[in-house]
DNA sequence: GTAGGGGTAGGT
DNA sequence: ACCTACCCCTAC
């Protein structure tokens, strides 16, 4: 086997374990090292499941820190180097987290180091925020811009300060993060080790093709792509909601629904995991030695956190507030922040009018449409267009006219919504 | 136009 | 019974 083959090959195997992986151990910045990628070597893709791997593992771990920022601006430079859009999800996500990451300080004023306080503003809002302006990113929000004008008026107005520090920041950005991880998932679509195999599978009993997917002729080949490991986004193959089970953000345990179509039969997805196992086990073994000064106090079990549940409200009063203390640069302990239990960020969209349908709606003379299942071209077709595009249903509608024929840009919002859940 | 809540109904 | 495509409504 060539060293170029071999190359691939690990991208190949990189990429499903950032996918898949949730052991903080298997930090996306080492695995990436390991593979000693050229700096443009062109795999954008795995870049970004890199970030969206650490930045998994760092919530996982309860951290939501200034090395997320970092994570949050390397994947905003990957987005932009693709021509992709920047998706809302993303900028919340950083806006909320540099709020986080500041307002947490502003429970050392009471223990009397304010100088943490006014730290962290220089360091965030002057320095790093600074250099966003300086290249025009387009982090730089206007929400983002009224944050960081009331965290400075706060300094010389108590009643703002006492205002600011009731915000529970921290709950916003983790669920932003959960958005902006959710998306990002989806968007990166399925490793390509699991495209391959789901294929291999396929071909193996070539009799049921599952609803009848044409196998991607792209992906017929098995000569590797030359660059990116996950390039050829393929066609989602068996199902497109597998593909987004993986991803769930904190790939939660076995979260895998094993989506019970392929009844009986066994998922490519339960296929690799076997792999999976080995393959962390080899994992553990090669990042342990190495990287065992950085290895912080966290053990080596993985307890998802339940911040699943925290993202959709109900369950954010735990509130872990040790793990601030984590928080890179911090050390006084912010005992006695008490954080109130903000209402869920959707908007409340309560009526209590309603319900009944109007008599006299013409609902359509021909009633509803013929249910038709999404093909996962027109799912790939969907993906490609909010890259593209961001969330804008009628612009992406727009630009792939055949292929969206028969969907509205309801259609497409209403789909989206079922990926990234 | 879009977002998001939420209902309805077809398919399994 | 459950999933999800489709639909409707309201708010912005």
């Amino acid at each position: 086997m060539n060293a170029e083959g071999d190359k691939v090959i690990d991208k190949w195997v990189c990429e499903f374990v950032l996918r898949r992986q949730q052991n903080p151990r298997a930090c996306g910045k080492r695995l990436l090292s390991m593979l000693r990628l050229e700096e443009d070597d062109g795999c954008t893709t795995l870049k970004k499941s890199a970030v969206l791997r650490d930045i998994c593992n760092r919530l996982i771990q309860g951290m939501v820190d200034e090395r997320i920022l970092d994570l949050l601006e390397l994947f905003e430079k990957l987005q932009l180097h693709e021509d992709s859009a920047i998706l809302e999800s993303l900028k919340s996500a950083y806006c909320w987290v540099a709020a986080e990451c500041t307002v947490r300080y502003m429970f050392a004023v009471d223990a009397m180091k304010p100088f943490l306080y006014l730290d962290a503003l220089q360091r965030i809002w002057d320095l790093r925020i600074g250099l966003l302006r300086e290249r025009d990113s387009v982090l730089v929000t206007q929400e983002l811009i009224d944050w960081g004008y009331n965290l400075k008026n706060a300094i010389d107005d108590s009643e703002l300060f006492q205002r600011l520090r009731q915000i529970n920041t921290r709950y916003s950005a983790i669920s932003y993060l959960c958005e902006f991880l959710k998306e990002h998932w989806v968007l990166v679509g399925s490793p390509y080790l699991e495209l391959e195999a789901s294929r291999r599978v396929r071909h193996k009993g070539n009799d049921t093709n599952v609803e009848g997917n044409p196998v991607d002729v792209r992906n017929g080949e098995t000569s590797p792509r030359p660059n990116d490991a996950h390039q050829c986004p393929g066609h989602l193959e068996d199902d497109p909601v597998d593909n987004t089970n993986g991803q769930s953000v904190f790939n939660v345990g076995q979260q895998e629904h094993e989506q019970s179509d392929d009844k009986g039969k066994p998922t490519v997805a339960q296929e690799l995991k076997e792999d999976l196992l080995e393959l962390e086990a080899l994992i553990n073994s090669l990042t342990q030695a190495g990287n065992d000064q950085t290895s912080g106090p966290h053990s080596t079990s993985v307890t998802p956190q339940p911040l699943q549940a925290g993202v959709r409200g109900q369950d954010y009063n735990k509130e872990p507030e040790n793990v601030n203390e984590r928080a890179s640069g911090s050390e006084g302990t912010l005992s006695g922040r008490v954080r109130p239990h903000l209402p869920n960020l959707r908007s409340f969209n309560v009526s209590p009018l309603r319900k009944g349908r109007l008599p006299n709606k013409p609902q359509s003379s021909a009633g509803r449409r013929l249910r038709k299942g999404w093909t996962p071209e027109e799912v790939q077709t969907l993906r490609e267009g909010v890259k593209e595009y961001g969330k804008s249903w009628k612009a992406i509608k727009e630009a792939y006219p055949e292929l969206l024929a028969n969907r509205t840009p309801v259609d497409l919002k209403d789909k989206w919504r079922n990926l990234v859940a």
